[in-house]
RNA sequence: GGAGAGGUGGCCGAGCGGUCGAAGGCGCUCCCCUGCUAAGGGAGUAAGGGGUUUGUAGCCCCUUCGAGGGUUCGAAUCCCUCCCUCUCCGCCA
């Protein structure tokens, strides 16, 4: 949610910079309507004023024993009227809130303007992007190689888009989220276990709700709960209406959980293999700062989502998404993607955002300014540090051998019981 | 799932249908006093919204005592529904 008051004073400047990420923000008949609400309220509130004043008299005079009866016969009709006052006010404040909820976040400035990931800018490459004597293999053949990963078990178990890990590549999947949790906690993150699943309220808190309820599994009952999408959402939601004390901040968790998302509007994209599935695993970083400390904290984030690439040895590159391919709470967004030698490509593993204050606005996430003594709303970063089946294909993609082997990267084998390497299973043929 | 108890300010805790946004205490802030410390005295101390204003100052108004409805001129207080917490029983990993 953006500052309604930013909105007031300054609509069309909103309008301008929303029209980058392709959204429309009707600042015309946002401002008249705001108008509008404020009379509504100032009739409300002084129907408000009068009856209290009219009450707090009828009880003074009750108290001194006198008669109450005209006083009550001066107040009839007060009721009716502030009723009547009332609904019509509730019915713009609804037309106003629709607005608020849906506009999403305003884009840095720095946030390259552009249509979809076509115009996302590389910001710089890391590693070295293996070189093979041979044509490497896709993530789904060496899974099958090693006998680890099952799709078609799977989808007879729930269906499309799920996998069932086996053996070794199933150690090496847990191996990864300990090692991320335990990298994360050497850098002073709090390891903090979640619910997966999320009430409606939560997830209007960071943003999914209620735009993009499609994108979301659903409870049938309690109906208002939903299996999370991210941890982003039950971390994010541990500050929810609260206020900080000023020297808490910076707090940095680190979440290892399952995340659930329905893909609906992917039909037909990276249906091969682990790359887009319904449930995956992801190790989470959150930041939650003040204002002033986000575009560091950014930064710092980032890094610490980076350094697991880089002690896994896997080539990445870091892109800056363009205003219309970043996601509704975001002003800033940076993925971090990893080289696939089976599609030649850089993909996707991780992605950072600095929310700024567009989440805990809507949470109601605050901390106690210390020059002020005044709550004043925090920032919230997320990130992803990193997602584990895709940082799984990464390795079985990059570390494989012409036998359908794959080697164990050194930050692993302790993680694999000193396994260094997971060997084929079936006939490379 | 069954039975009972309860949800009030940063925390504890009182609250008769009527000057209650709420006694009292703790904590915190500032001031005073006192060789230091300890103790003592005084004042202040919720959030959100709107208006006024050059103003994040001040002032005025509204809202909020788990949430939502209702009764009433008036609700923390009465009624209904829901949520949550605690205790006991049942079930269960």
């Amino acid at each position: 949610m953006l500052d309604p008051r930013l909105l007031r004073e300054d609509a069309d400047r909103v309008a301008d910079t929303l029209a980058a990420r392709g959204y429309f923000f009707n600042a015309q008949e946002y401002l008249g309507l705001d108008e509008y609400r404020k009379e509504l309220q100032n009739d409300v509130e002084s129907l408000q004023a009068e009856r209290n004043r009219k009450s707090k008299e009828i009880g003074r005079a009750k108290a001194e024993g006198e008669d109450i009866e005209p006083l009550k016969r001066q107040v009839a009709g007060l009721g009716d009227r502030l009723a009547e006052a009332k609904r019509e006010l509730e019915k713009i404040q609804e037309k106003e809130d629709a607005f608020h909820v849906s506009l999403p976040n305003l884009p840095q400035p720095e946030v390259p303007e552009g249509e979809d990931e076509n115009d996302n800018v590389e910001q710089y490459r890391w590693g070295e992007v293996p070189e093979f004597d041979f044509e490497p293999r896709d993530h789904v053949d060496v899974g099958r190689i090693v006998d680890g990963i099952d799709s078609e078990t799977a989808a007879g178990i729930v269906g499309a888009r799920f996998s069932v890990l086996s053996g070794d590549v199933a150690r090496l999947h847990r191996a990864l989220g300990n090692f991320m949790l335990d990298r994360h906690l050497e850098t002073n993150y709090r390891e903090v276990n979640v619910p997966f699943i999320a009430n409606s309220a939560s997830l209007f808190g960071t943003g999914q709700l209620p735009k993009f309820a499609a994108d979301l599994f659903r409870l049938t009952e309690p109906s208002n709960y939903y299996l999370i999408p991210t941890a982003e959402v039950p971390v994010a939601n541990l500050v929810a209406d609260t206020i900080i004390p000023a020297e808490q901040l910076p707090l940095k968790y680190v979440a290892h959980t399952p995340c659930f998302r329905a893909e609906a509007g992917s039909a037909g994209r990276d249906v091969r293999g682990m790359i887009r599935q319904h449930q995956f695993e992801k190790v989470e970083l959150v930041w939650v700062t003040s204002p002033e400390d986000s575009d560091a904290a950014f930064k710092t984030l980032r890094a610490d989502a980076e350094s697991i690439l880089q002690a896994l040895g896997l080539a990445y590159r870091v892109m800056t998404l363009c205003s219309r391919d970043m996601g509704f709470a975001a002003a800033r967004t940076d993925d971090l993607e990893v080289w696939l030698p089976s599609q030649k490509l850089y993909r996707e593993v991780s992605s950072c955002s600095n929310c700024e204050a567009f989440q805990a606005r809507r949470m109601g996430a605050r901390y106690r300014d210390p020059e002020t003594g005044k709550p004043r709303l925090v920032h919230t970063l997320n990130g992803s540090a990193l997602a584990l089946g895709r940082t799984l294909v990464a390795i079985l993609e990059n570390y494989q051998h012409a036998d359908g082997s794959v080697t164990v990267p050194d930050a692993l084998v302790d993680y694999m019981g000193g396994k260094t390497r997971i060997e084929p299973q079936f006939d490379t043929g």
